[in-house]
DNA sequence: AATGAATGAGATTTCATTCAT
DNA sequence: GATGAATGAAATCTCATTCAT
């Protein structure tokens, strides 16, 4: 038992290795750009080897994507409160964003792999069916549709707007940027303005489907300040 | 003189002949996927053929978007009128990249080969310098901006934004629904619910801009109906 | 009659003009890297009209090697006065030479066509008579063997010395420093160093096959001074 | 321990497979029509395979190249002996040569590769720094200039010569010789007249620069005859 | 007579994947 | 379980030569 046991978490281990070179090989070069090689080469392993933990360089790169958006999720549920308005829930879920953006670059490999995986999400439902890898996606649009229609029963957002559709267009906006910021080395891509851009587009949109009326200074989103307050 | 005259003319449509050829496998497979042999093969000429008419790869494909961003903005332009407000110009922006999505695909190509030659724009300026090619991407975005602070001008939009920004964040998010629908069919794209969501988005960006208090009728787009009323 | 001559007289012409073109790329990059086409556009005319002067490549090369080799003997043979003595005779074919290398640079074109055509010769003449084009670099060599024999008549070389090997050494030294020489720029090459060095190979020579005791101040051969001179 | 050796054999076997039928093509027809499918096929491996022993074509023929250059020097010294005269190196160095023409060929893909290589060699030594590869070559060179200069140090060589100079077109002739000799078959090749030429040329040059008065039976190299005895 | 256009054959190189050990 | 070695398939690009007009 103890012996099958560690051999388990031996495995596990190795496939977390091979996962995390890969990650960082795609941050360096892109998704398209990362061969199966250079995994091997950063990872110490062979070629061959990656074949025994993956059953080729699609379901590998598609085991990253996951993993990443679910533990952003999680992230996210764990400071989430049931009892929060959709208004600060939006704003804790973009303050989640900016430190898995900044700290362990998990939004990037999200957005980098969605692209590559299942570029058509989120507007192309249908087709998504194929790929039971985007799951996660889909649990993440389901989350900020979610957000956004509990905003509209609170009063915030136009009720007349769909807000499938917007979350749609939230996860496009950001896995935009994201695509591009990721180009960036990392020191610029800390800095203010990318994350200042960031929070334009989400504010722009934010007040794009608030209600007629509404205060817009309810909707701003903490800025870089805010956040180490926190 | 009828004679090169003809030749002429022949070489040009064989020219548009190699270029519609690869667009259409641009618009069917990605321009990632697309191989100077696949092109030849669809075109019915033989590779070394293609060399004939472009010098490489890339310069066929820069062609290929410089010539349908052109083609948007003459279009566009001709149909402007110094004198209309800009919310008018912005609804006939809408109705051109309707018209060319449609029809064309020209805006599809655009974007996708935006994506191919310049991944970073709008974002990343800095790195379009090195890219001659991006000059009409340039231009697009230019002509986006000077509408949007024509609208501040005219009372329309909100002072405070920054207009170069936004800009960049409508092509982003032209760009990103236009790389998803390339992938359906053409007769789904051409769908209600695709220029549908386009409308939204645009729509939902647009009274995100816009000053508070403004009517936000005033900011709707024409739909279908209205466009073949046109 | 006097059209059918100025036609043929055209058509000489133009064959000249490509001959020339093609030296002057030979030069410049040397006999491999030359193409048909690069040929054409200098001459301005396509492709297929160079097949119309020549049945191809090789065919073209070989005529232009032997009109230089053609041109350098008759050059050589107007100069040279069949009572002079052999060592006199030596110093004006080396005289030839350092003019014809100088100026219309054709024992440039004459040895590294023949490096291309006929690369054995003058060592492997069995394997040349498959190629009638050599014929006149069999010329040449005849030449030089008849000078270096009337030498050993005369006295002044060591008659136990092969003369046809002799004669070969010497085109193949020759051969090879123009080779190297055609790789520089015109006035490098022009320059006292290499001719000084193509001096000291040759007297090298006519020192090594002299008879022993023979004063070697009469194999001096004239230096850049004398040539002016002349 | 042993199975990591013997895997290790194997993979220079490989190598040196390669390069062996690589080096037997080049014999056969010339450096520059050799390909990389040819050589595949004729070591009945994938090009793909080619390309894990070597990076490029360019370094498999450097590599080759510098081999044959380094056994050359390696197999010349050994049996070089530093109290010997420098008449005596001079013939040691040649039968050295004569071995490794007829037996290995090595000097036929030194002097072959070097035309290909470095084809200004040794006369246009500022082209030679920008290829790191030649550094054989200049080895090869050097060592005979030493060999040269010793001679006038011991009286046989006239002083009055540049021994760099000499060095060099005795480099050049045998090139040429051999670039000449290794279009024959192999037994042609072998033959006494071959040799006796480049016998021949050697006397020759070593009779030029001798000093006036010296013994000429001195400067014989040895015959056919004699390398058999040795 | 001249040529624009076309092409077949071939060159180098890359990479995901397989397999014997 | 791990891997070194091998490879098939594909990509981009070049060039001498041909042929219809």
């Amino acid at each position: 038992m103890g012996i099958s046991e560690r051999k388990e978490r031996e495995k596990a281990e190795r496939k977390i290795l091979i996962m995390r070179c890969a990650k960082e090989l795609i941050l360096q070069h892109g998704v398209e750009k990362v061969s199966m090689i250079e995994i091997a080469e950063k990872a110490e392993l062979s070629k061959a080897t990656l074949y025994l933990y993956f059953p080729g360089k699609e379901a590998l790169f598609e085991e990253i994507c996951n993993e990443a958006a679910v533990r952003f999720l999680e992230y996210f549920r764990k400071r989430l409160d049931a009892e929060k308005s959709s208004i600060k829930a939006i704003q804790i879920f973009w303050l989640c964003y900016l430190e898995l953006f900044g700290e362990s670059e998990d939004m990037i490999i999200i957005f980098k792999m969605k692209n590559y995986i299942s570029p058509g999400f989120p507007f192309l439902q249908q087709e998504l069916k194929k790929q039971p890898s985007a799951d996660s996606f889909v649990a993440l649009l389901l989350m900020i549709k979610t957000m956004l229609e509990k905003g509209i029963e609170e009063g915030f957002f136009d009720p007349s707007i769909d807000m499938g559709e917007t979350a749609g267009i939230i996860i496009s906006l950001f896995s935009y940027i994201v695509e591009n910021a990721a180009r960036l080395p990392k020191e610029t891509r800390q800095s203010l303005s990318i994350i200042g851009e960031m929070r334009s587009v989400f504010e722009i949109i934010l007040r794009g489907i608030a209600r007629e009326g509404i205060d817009r200074s309810v909707l701003k989103l903490p800025g870089i300040g805010e956040i180490n307050q926190r």
